[in-house]
DNA sequence: AGTTTATTTGCGTGTTTTTGCATATTTGTG
DNA sequence: CACAAATATGCAAAAACACGCAAATAAACT
């Protein structure tokens, strides 16, 4: 016998080892019946570990380039994009906002996973620069290089032009009472108009932001449908959050592995 | 025993390798019916990932992405670069066009050197991302990744806006009598927006555009002010220009080093 | 310990996908 | 036009799959 989360890594090591696995197989090899291999095949699926197709699984062939790894915290904004990227649906148009996890959740995302991505960071559109199936629109405006967006007039009034089922917003700074805040007044209200132009509103933030305050706040809690923390993250915060905020999709980013 | 994903990527690996594909052939050697082999190449041409014809399927030519083009005569798109950057006066609101001369362009501009540059190339505004002195206005719209440009409405309805001292434009033939030309119409729209806002116009041609002809023309010669050729360009046909063009700024840029 | 709650697992049932075959239609070629 | 190869279409069988449900297991709590 053994622990459910063995099986799994078991059945990722099998398929980064041998490129592909059958379902059948694994049964067979793994002593189980071939809906809990079904079962995990879906959930690694969704966690961006394999690709599932039909009768198994094969490998997910996008190694994390070099200069990736050089940038800071690449493991937790990855596992935090993760999360993220599983809070599109097919067909949605999605609104992604400047920053380094957000960039990372453009890398994860897949050719026409989206119908529709639009983007105030040159960095994200050249990220998805090879998709066919989404079409990637670019937000105009003055490039802040500190933020690698794009700001001011002119990508106010495009956002005030669009209308996203998804918006992936980044966020400097959650205060639980004042809400989601940025640095930068410009960035504040670009980030303001991307919350109020979605149906839906997604945001991850690593923990040492949690209780952290920055001065321009531009959402309230309330008006989250998502939030990603970190797997460590306060325990007490995340139940506070929990409470105060029940229709919140609270979720937590599966941990880094080593 | 064979994975249908496993089936379809060897199809799109034969492709690409062997530049055509018989579907008899296919089904042999993969050990299956024709039947399935016309229904993976049905869905892999749908897919986007080559192109069937009668009898099997050959290579999609996919215009040569933005990043492999970059990689070719970059020693000759520099002496280009050069030779436009002059054209700019200390001051000048620049239009630089997308484009990989245009980007070597902006690889050599100096921080200050404009008071502001707006591109439509992503890739430009980030190779000028950490520019203080000089403003970086990017437009937006829709981003095209085999030009590296955004295009569209968006771009279009920001370009009537402004008004540049110098544009810089990037042209994919030149013919004496049609003028500058791109090879695709929404491209020509954009660059005909930008010729027709700026006050001086500037180009770069490479040598083997020079005689050549694409459908789709966006301005004149007349209505250029600079043009800047290769070393070895025909001695006829810059005769001929600095002829029919007098008051045209005809530079030869000099001659690259091996 | 005991109890409750939540998660995981296996199984039955119905559905979808895949595949090969038979048949009709289209396409390329002389 | 004729003829063969290539392709499309409908169909049925098998495999893979999803869903619901109940038992089993693990976790949390008193």
């Amino acid at each position: 016998m053994q622990l459910a989360e063995e099986r799994r890594q078991s059945i990722v090591e099998a398929v980064e080892r041998e490129g592909r696995v059958l379902a059948a197989e694994l049964a067979q090899r793994l002593d189980t019946s071939e809906d809990t291999i079904r079962r995990d095949l879906r959930d690694l699926d969704a966690a961006g570990l394999l690709r599932r197709v039909h009768g198994g699984a094969v490998r997910r062939m996008r190694e994390a380039s070099f200069g990736e790894r050089m940038e800071s915290d690449v493991a937790r904004k990855a596992a935090l994009a993760q999360a993220l990227r599983e809070c599109i649906r097919p067909g949605d148009t999605v609104l992604i906002d400047a920053g380094s996890t957000n960039l990372a959740v453009a890398r994860l995302l897949e050719d026409g996973q989206a119908a529709t991505v639009v983007t105030n960071s040159p960095q994200v559109a050249l990220a998805l620069g090879d998709f066919r199936r989404t079409r990637i629109v670019l937000l105009g405006g003055t490039y802040h290089a500190a933020t690698g967006a794009v700001l001011g007039a002119w990508t106010l009034a495009e956002l005030q032009q669009l209308r996203a089922d998804l918006c992936i917003v980044g966020v400097c700074a959650l205060d639980p009472e004042r809400g989601l805040a940025a640095s930068d007044a410009e960035e504040a209200t670009i980030k303001a108009a991307m919350v109020t132009g979605s149906t839906r509103r997604a945001a991850a933030v690593l923990s040492e932001r949690l209780g952290d305050s920055a001065p321009f706040a531009f959402a309230r809690l309330a008006e989250l449908d998502h939030l990603v923390l970190e797997a460590d993250a306060p325990l007490e915060t995340i139940a506070r959050l929990r409470q105060a905020h029940p229709n919140l999709d609270l979720r937590l980013a599966t941990k880094a592995r080593t």
